[in-house]
DNA sequence: GCGTAATTGTCTAATTTTCAGACAATTTAA
DNA sequence: TTAAATTGTCTGAAAATTAGACAATTACGC
């Protein structure tokens, strides 16, 4: 029940990440700084790839289990949260983004980014008679503009602080939101039956 | 070999206490908090005393063990050092202060501050004919020192912060301390058969 | 005060985790 | 093209963690 060796395996290859590029490190290092077993490591993760996965999996839960509330209602404050750990790891993250293959970070990033625009805009939308699909749209649409965004941040270096990009995109879209929202809320009121945007795969209940 | 569960429930403990004091703090709610099994406590730990023995052996250990060289030359860079674990955790170290027997706190606060003075004291006489007789009057003297104003400052609610206390005791011994070793070092180089200062327990090779 | 619940410290035995050591197969580097 | 390093896998032993129970003590509500 007890992973703190997982942890600290983990937390060490991030340690190391953040000195040097991911083709500079073994299992060996990684085990050795760690003080722990070879076998240890293979006993939790089936190889270093396996490990980077587990620690964004991770990174994600532990992001959304320990959401602070006060963080919902600004998409700025969201994004904090969820580059919190890019942020903190800039180099690591940058060895990963010039070592992984393609899709790799960019699959992690748009989880991320999902999930925290999620959460936004269902708090935007409370109380409001919204249908899925249109949230669903939003949603997409800012998800896609967080990725953008952090993949710009990492092809350009990383050397800039993401949160400055984040402005930029909060200060456009943040009025925007409510006005969509409670223009889809009175469509939706209007036309109950059918739906306000593109039917690609429309879900009514 | 690996010892991160041990490191955990100390981490947990140290968490704990900086929340309530001692005795509202059960073993219970240790593994509780920690995720870990109570009976994996008592493989570690004889009881919560003997936890708290551990936890500041280890924490002597590591600020030796990782001592920073730069640090060694300033009395008060060391004592910054010393006591970088207490200003971190005020409040665990104020519930301790409340709740431990007398002596207890005070024996590992002496044992850090010895062994800081004494890097301190040794780096100052570098090459210096002192004997370590000298040495170790002089150590005594400023381990007291820093001793006292641990205390004090623990007696006053740990409310300001103890580098203030260190900067007046560094301001006023820092430009005797050389002096009182370049004498005992003329003394001992004229006088190389008798001691400088009483010969208590005179230690000649 | 009494009774109840919670906590402690100890014990067993099963299970999981970590270990040392070796191995062939690849990769790295000189 | 060797030699060295690394990987991934395998064994079996050792160590750490677990569940569960127990009597003894302590804390708390009434």
């Amino acid at each position: 029940m007890a992973k703190f060796t997982k942890i600290a395996i983990e937390k060490t290859f991030i340690d190391l990440l953040n000195e040097r590029p991911l083709d500079q490190i073994t299992v060996t290092d990684i085990v050795n700084r760690c003080g722990v077993n070879r076998n240890t490591f293979y006993y939790y993760f089936e190889d270093v790839y396996a490990l980077i996965d587990e620690i964004f999996r991770e990174q994600t839960n532990e992001l959304l289990d320990n959401y602070p509330v006060e963080s919902v209602n600004s998409l700025k404050s969201g994004f904090e949260v969820a580059t919190k750990f890019m942020r903190e790891n800039k180099t690591a993250i940058f060895h990963l983004y010039n070592s992984l293959n393609r899709g790799r970070l960019e699959e992690y990033v748009y989880d991320i980014a999902e999930k925290t625009v999620d959460r936004f805009i269902h708090a935007q939308a409370e109380g409001m008679n919204v249908s899925e699909h249109d949230l669903n749209v939003l949603t997409r649409l800012y998800t896609s503009a967080f990725e953008g965004v952090a993949l710009r941040w990492m092809s350009e270096g990383m050397s800039v602080d993401p949160i400055e990009y984040i402005n930029d995109i909060d200060r456009l879209i943040h009025g925007v939101t409510k006005s969509i929202l409670k223009n889809a809320s009175k469509d939706a009121a209007d036309t109950s039956s059918s739906d306000s945007s593109r039917p690609q795969n429309s879900k009514k209940n």
